[in-house]
DNA sequence: TATTCTTGTCGAAACGTTTCGATAGAGATT
DNA sequence: AATCTCTATCGAAACGTTTCGACAAGAATA
């Protein structure tokens, strides 16, 4: 691999010369510039990361912090993930994959002790989360995809809940609805603060209130049979229940089973629409299911965009993007 | 942060004394590692990867490669990716996701050049990969997960196909079918040599034929319809056919309705078997899914795993590990 | 007793960058 | 004509490691 101290050589000036010429940091003339740029050429420079991030500039990777834990979203993060690492690339960075127990803080500690990351995007962000004040309190540059009660003071990308509440129960009335049933995630996840079950609640009954339509809630833990349990409950506590939304992928099956004990057809007798799922599952059912996409792959890319322009002191660090989901129209609603 | 300067400064020993004494490539008193264990405990010593890296050590940072394009696995790869990240961290080393186009020799020869990693993992493998033989030219460790030609030839991580075929047909007889349908990946994918759609069909006729089972083989593009019409005619020209297995994740929805458009119920007409389909997705269907769990935390793992002991010299570079599916018996069969 | 080998340690060079301070020459200001 | 200011360039230091060669002091060998 050629050098910097080779370029500098077959142009004949210093090797300082040619970092200059390369950063722009000093006036070069433009003569001699082009014989840099010409050796670079002929022998396919290429600045070693290792030797730049050593002398203080960074190491321009990313670290993505993905909980080891909750793999809840399953077929959605792989879009997210393979999006961020497309932005990077783009930007001329890398993402590498933290799936440490970064919840741990002294795990944590470690992990930004060597020093290999210019910054961090941070998931799956629950109330009054630690790692927010740990990563701010070091001064590390770093960003949420997700929301916690402080998220405000930090720069943040998330799910736009209260546009997609609006856009989806604009879309129910206007099919002439009015009474609603509403499939939350677990009450242990609403209870430990995880965004999507808090936030998804309070815009949806909110937003239910304004519309003049009638919202019942549940909890609901992600399996079949609590599904069944859930769905069968609701419809029967709410007979004029003609919509039910969901926002529960691994209990859907379940709801649908429960449904169909109770002699009633999607979506002639009922409704249904998937909130924040992914396109891929709601087409695997039949019917096909009404959803509104989560919008991962977005958020993967802004997740990794704004980061970079922290890095890159473009912006000031803080700040929130809200992404609404996209409403499909399948086959489970009239 | 400490450097290796501080310790020895406070071990009272030279810098060198303290590399030697972590990295035990030279003999050092044990009076003297105590103090330099000491001093680095009290310090919170840990050494720069950047700097490691300079000085000729690797970076220990690994690369997994992905198809940019080929988004066919998705609930799968999640469960590969986290899997490979937890064994790289458990190892010590760091596992960054490159999406770039790498089929692009170029652009691969882009990502080595940079020196930042230590390996690669290779994903997606077809017929004759250029990649394979690029990486192994320039003498770059690397793993494939998947199978090419030659690949013997290399370190290797696949599905174990012939195992998996034989355990799911000898699972076929013993509930006394005798007469199968198997809806491969689409032809296009078998013509470019894709690993599943190549390996899966041999396996499958070959064990078929073994067992005395007769089994008519389609292909199917990744979509509703071409699941529809394929599953009508593959059963139109079978009538006395009762089992179903499909390898096709997203004709899935459509070969079921196929099935119920012919009047026929599964499972009580038909069984039906989805090869290598994730267990979450199988679950999501009703009845739920018989299916052949494809192996993805355990590619992800072994892969990294391998890499590994290619890096550190324990293994040679070449040899096929090979990790069957596993059968779960769901609603879908009898 | 003189020589070689081993063991434990040190100092310095090397890895490939960036950046600081110095400087030579050209042009502008007195 | 002397001074000042730019502009373009150079050389050297620094970043934090690893490793090579040197070198004492003691052990083993002759």
């Amino acid at each position: 691999m050629a050098t910097i101290k080779d370029i500098a050589k077959r142009a004949g000036v210093a090797v300082s010369t040619v970092s200059y010429a390369i950063s722009g940091n000093r006036p070069i003339s433009e003569e001699v510039k082009k014989r840099i740029r010409q050796a670079m050429a002929e022998l396919d420079y290429q600045p070693n990361p290792m030797a730049r991030a050593l002398a203080g500039k960074g190491t321009r990777i990313l670290g993505l912090i993905l909980d080891p834990l909750d793999r809840s979203l399953g077929i959605t993060e792989i879009d997210l993930l393979s999006r961020a690492a497309e932005a990077a690339r783009s930007m001329n960075y890398h993402l590498t994959l933290l799936t440490d127990d970064s919840r741990n803080l002294s795990v944590l500690e470690e992990i930004i002790a060597d020093k290999l990351f210019d910054g961090f995007i941070l998931m799956e962000i629950h109330k009054e989360d630690e790692r927010v004040r740990f990563l701010s309190e070091k001064g590390l540059p770093f960003v949420i995809i997700g929301r916690d009660d402080r998220t405000q003071d930090f720069r943040s990308i998330d799910i736009d809940f209260q546009k997609t509440a609006e856009q989806v129960l604009a879309h129910v009335k206007e099919k002439g609805h009015r009474e609603a049933g509403f499939i939350n995630q677990s009450l242990n996840a609403f209870n430990r603060g995880y965004g999507p079950a808090v936030a998804m609640k309070a815009s949806l009954e909110d937003t239910a209130r304004r519309l003049g339509i009638k919202l019942d809630t549940r909890f609901c833990l992600p399996s079949r049979e609590e599904g069944e349990n859930v769905a069968v409950t609701l419809l029967r506590d709410n007979p004029a229940l003609s919509v039910l939304l969901v926002m529960n992928d691994q209990a859907l099956p379940g709801i649908l089973k429960g449904i169909s004990a109770l002699g009633l057809s999607v979506p002639k007798d009922l409704s249904l629409i998937s909130l924040l799922s992914s396109s891929k599952l709601a087409e695997m059912f039949h019917p096909s299911l009404t959803h509104m996409e989560i919008p991962s792959r977005e958020l993967g890319w802004h997740g990794v965009c704004r980061l970079v322009e922290i890095l890159e002191g473009r912006q000031e660090n803080r700040g929130m993007i809200l992404i609404p989901g996209t409403l499909h129209i399948g086959e489970s609603t009239i």
